[in-house]
DNA sequence: CGAGCAGTTGAAGTCAGTCAAGAACTGTGG
DNA sequence: CCACAGTTCTTGACTGACTTCAACTGCTCG
């Protein structure tokens, strides 16, 4: 088990939101300049190193917020204290919606790989929300792809063999990349996403190394075999 | 395999909204009496048979439903032709969110159970909820809930034994409920739930019933034995 | 250098999948 | 009301995939 990393450790000072590569892809896209002097004060940048938390199950839900660059997991455990994880978050995603209604974090969100994020306090996306129904859709639009991303997340990833399962998530990251490359999760973390043991994902991977399905560019970094690992996929 | 049922066939005549018991708790609780005969009149109500499809997979989402009775399924397909069910939609939920943004719907949804629903068009959502931040507020929490959802069936369903699955399933299904009767589904709609085949939900059952965890009241009606099914599901 | 951890691999056991047959139920038409 | 076809459910035997437990390797980091 990795061990955690506070979040202040992580703080990397604040964002620069106005020259920010995501703006026009990210949830603010639609704001005015006058809007985005109102919230670029409290915006905050941080640099994550894997296995730091970001947030836990229940925390109060101040802030909210997108990922730049790295993956973020959302965790849930059973109560039987063996964990799942529901979705990982990546590229412009946001993070922590659920803080817009009551309650508190419905997950653990823990880095899985370096990532950069950038946290802004929920009750200015609230407030803002009120009257500006171009945010208020793109809100939508977010929560929708979370849902997207869950019901796939259940056909796709818990559903079939394990080899199969394996194919598809590696497919999955590469997904809209321009590479057929990725970095791997660790066998735990692969093993919590699809269901199955750390042992049974070690020994898949393993086995795709030896069909030449995935072969190592640098330590931890694979190239995949799209078409065939398809094919695998698909049957 | 059922059979489908068309949705003309299930027509009931138009909704009595204003003396719906679901009024309270349900999408346009938060309306004012002017609102409320703007959308009265373009609402109407089916009783759906088992089986009948309320939409498909990639229809164009003109209209958005709330459940009065009754239970749906939200089926999902692998490019191999084998069905997931990623959700049941019951009670007082609201069916077809994904309308409401661009795209058309994102799975089949089939009355499980003699269901019945209201219809009415997506486009009355999407204006009243334009200058209506009660409503915009009730979306997203719909939202939230339908994730919630999602990730619960996630971590409760397809985790663990298939004993474990089936008596998460069980205890879902009369969770909210006054009694500890309810009625099941088919073995195959029950697999496809847990990931399971049809064959080991009959013998989860079968077992479970000689174990008396499951007592048949009346025909596909039955009684659980909550304290044992809740020891079994969580270890 | 050694402790600790992630990854790998092996051997044994088990749970669920597969294939197949029979039982129970449903609805239909005579 | 009964006979029949067509489902769905159940059960059995067998197989295979995944889990479990355990040992060993190689890395990283104090």
């Amino acid at each position: 088990m990795v061990k955690s990393v506070t979040l202040r450790e992580a703080w990397s000072g604040e964002a620069d939101c106005r020259n920010c590569a995501l703006r026009t892809s990210a949830l603010f896209a639609g704001l005015t300049e006058k809007d985005f002097d109102l919230i670029h004060d409290p915006i905050d940048q941080f640099n994550l190193k894997p296995g730091t938390a970001l947030y836990k199950t229940g925390d109060v839900g101040d802030y909210m917020y997108t990922v730049r660059a790295g993956a973020i997991k959302l965790v849930q455990y059973l109560p039987d204290g063996s964990q799942r994880i529901v979705r990982i978050v990546r590229g412009t995603d946001v993070l922590g919606l659920e803080a817009l209604l009551d309650d508190g974090y419905h997950h653990d969100a823990i880095a899985l790989q370096r990532s950069e994020v950038c946290r802004f306090p929920t009750r200015v996306v609230r407030s803002l929300s009120q009257d500006n129904p171009q945010l208020h859709r793109e809100l939508m639009a977010r929560w929708q792809r979370a849902l997207n991303e869950a019901d796939a997340w259940l056909t796709e990833l818990s559903t079939g063999s394990a080899r199969q399962r394996v194919a598809r998530l590696l497919l999955r990251l590469v997904r809209d990349r321009e590479s057929s490359e990725c970095e791997l999760f660790s066998r735990e973390d692969m093993g919590a996403m699809l269901g199955i043991t750390t042992e049974t994902a070690s020994r898949t991977i393993a086995g795709f190394k030896r069909e030449s399905l995935l072969v190592e560019s640098r330590p931890n970094n694979f190239i995949l075999d799209i078409p065939n690992l398809r094919r695998l996929a698909e049957d």
